[in-house]
Formats: C-alpha cells, structure tokens, sequence
DNA sequence: TTAATATATATGAAAAGGAATAATTTTATT
DNA sequence: AATAAAATTATTCCTTTTCATATATATTAA
C-alpha cells in the first residue's frame, strides 16, 4: 500500500494558499455547485462519473500528442514503450507490459516489430531461463531522444496555466491513485 | 474555453482547508521532495509525466471495473456506449464517437453489432439525411441500468478514502484539463 | 443552376489486439 | 528426488480497430 491519500492531499492545503491571491473566478462561478446538464437540466452520468473523467483527459492528452509523434513515425505503443525502457536498462518482458499498460501478448509482438527495426533488443537472462529481457538500442535511444524533449514541451503548454505546486498537486494525487489500485 | 484553471483550483483551498485537521503523515514523508528513482537514483521520466500519470490511473481504474463489466457480459466499448446514450436521447453518430472516444469507423461496427443485439437503435435524420442518430433500446437500459448503479457504487469504493469535497476537487481538475483540450 | 467543397456515415483490406493455451523453466511440496 | 504448482514468454485463432476511401447529402461559390 502507498501512503495514505489523506499524504498527498494535504498538499492542496500547502499550495492552494500560495495560490489563493492569484485566483480568477468567473462572475457566475458557483463552485461545486453547478452538475452538467442538458436542456432538459438532467445531471449527466459521464460528466461526474471519475473513470470517465480520466479516459477522457488521458485520450485528449496523448491524442493531442500523437501529431508530433506521426511526425517522428512513431506510433503510441513504440513510443510508450521506448520513453519507458530509457528509463531503465533491461526489463522483463512482464515487468514491461505492466508499465506500458499492455497485454503481454501485444507487447510480445510489438516487440518483434520493434526488434526489427532494431529499436530494441532482446537479452535472454541467464539467471532465469525463462525471462526475456528488453533494452533500448543506441538507435532506439537516439529516436527518442528528441522526443523526450517534446513531450516535456507539451506537457509544459498543456499545464503552462498551473503553477508548479498546482502541477505537483494534480500529479501527485494522480500518483496516489495508482499506488492504491 | 472552458474556466481558468486557477477557477477550479480555488476549490483546492477550500476544501483542503476543511480536511486539513483529519490529515495523516507517515514519519519520513517529504512532500513533493521525493522524485521516484531507481537503484542509481536517477530521476525516471515516466513517473512525472502527466500524460502516463493519467494513462496509467484511467487504465487501472477501468481495470478494476472489467471483472463487473464481463460478468455483466459487457465490453468495455459497448458499457461506454451505453453509460453514454443512458444520458441522451438520440445522439448523432459522429458526436457519440467523440463521447466514447472511438474513432468513427470503430463506433459504426460496434453499433452494427449492438443494433443485432438490440442494445441499440439508428434513427434517420429527416432534418439532415446524411445524419444517423443512435438511441438505447428498453433491452439496452435495462441490461445497463445495474452497470450504472454497480459503476457509482465502484468508484466509491476508489475514493472511499478521500472526502466529498476533495472528489470534488480532483473531478473538477480533470474537467477543467479536459475543457482546455 | 452547376460546380466545387464540406460534412456524415459506411465499407474493405490490412494491422493490431485479446483470450486461451502451449512450451519451457523455476519453485514448492511430499 | 519426483511430482506438482507457478512463472515467463511465445503462439494460435479469432475479434476488433485503423487507415484510406467510398457513398450520399448538404452547403457554398461561381
């Protein structure tokens, strides 16, 4: 289990004050107190409803994203994948589906496609004669590199309202959230 | 464009302040000075990358939820669907594609096979003849009106920990981020 | 009006994904 | 040690998704 949720909510208190002074609100801005609705006024299920909430931000973020990755002739599997593995430098094939959020049948052939194009290379371990290991390749890293860039970029433009606490705030109870499911 | 960000993070002040005496802080928490880091202490990228950060909790939250969705003989796509047209009377298929955040030619398919199973409906538009409009069946809400019930009560459960008002404020952060895509 | 352009949905071929399971190796039990 | 159980990756078969494009209708421009 991570820390209790309570941890890094506490943040909010920390920073929001910081932010208080800073804070625009709209003429007719009641917080909290305004359901969406159509015209008939029935609150809507999706827009409250959390899972649906973060699919939605997820998929308009990563898609938002993808322009500059068709650019780079990536596609969202070869670049998760990728930006992952620069993090580390042999993962177990398991290991790596769980952090790229696949199936590990689909990351077995995406694999292979990748092997190909020699963006990644399988390393049998010797201690575990089962175990596939995966590292990026110099090429590999060297795709990616620029990339890693850009995706900071945009990650800047899309958060460039939030200050750094607000930033931490939302990233850490996004964190808080993974560690307890 | 939706609300200034620092709109819904107001609400962070707010609430937080509210929960702040109910806080809990294990003995070595550092907040917002820990990055997470491996064996070498190098900083990893993905785990401070919004964009993995909300993949990651939308992928695990939905997760948790597919056991629910097969017993109920339910995909993931075809819940969607449903949970979605649930709030709407007709919805134009292109419109509804966006909602469920398929590309339209999925969504097309997946009507096809839902109309079999008549979970669904088309309705021709007679304003605009190109337009095909999508409705739920009385088989549809019935089969899907205990889904609603068991999503809610699921992602209760996911935030049993935190208080009304920072649900609020997480839902509200997600929107506005949402909002500004 | 006619032509050109834009919009909404459908279709077809190819690529990718998913469930089940095989094949191999390791770990646990008796 | 022998057997059973668990773990790791690959493969097979089938379904779904995607890309590009077709089809039909609507809108705009000439």
């Amino acid at each position: 289990m991570g820390p209790h949720p309570a941890v890094s909510l506490a943040l909010i208190k920390i920073f929001a004050l910081h932010r208080a002074s800073a804070t625009v609100r709209k003429p007719d801005d009641q917080p909290g107190k305004k359901p969406v609705t159509d015209r008939n006024n029935d609150p809507k299920f999706l827009d409250d409803f959390l899972s649906y909430l973060l699919a939605r931000a997820s998929h308009l973020v990563s898609e938002d994203f993808s322009a500059t990755l068709k650019t780079a002739g990536f596609d969202r599997a070869r670049w998760r994948i990728l930006a992952s593995l620069s993090d580390y430098d042999k993962v177990p094939i398991g290991k790596l589906a769980n952090t790229v959020l696949m199936k590990q049948p689909t990351l077995t052939k995406a694999l292979d496609r990748m092997e190909e194009e020699q963006l990644v290379e399988r390393q049998h371990s010797r201690q575990d004669r089962r175990s596939v290991k995966v590292a990026i390749t110099a090429k590999g890293r060297e795709k990616v590199a620029e990339l890693l860039h850009q995706a900071k970029e945009h990650e800047r433009e899309i958060l460039k309202d939030y200050s750094a606490e607000e930033e931490a705030i939302l990233k850490r109870v996004l964190a808080t959230l993974i560690e307890r499911l």
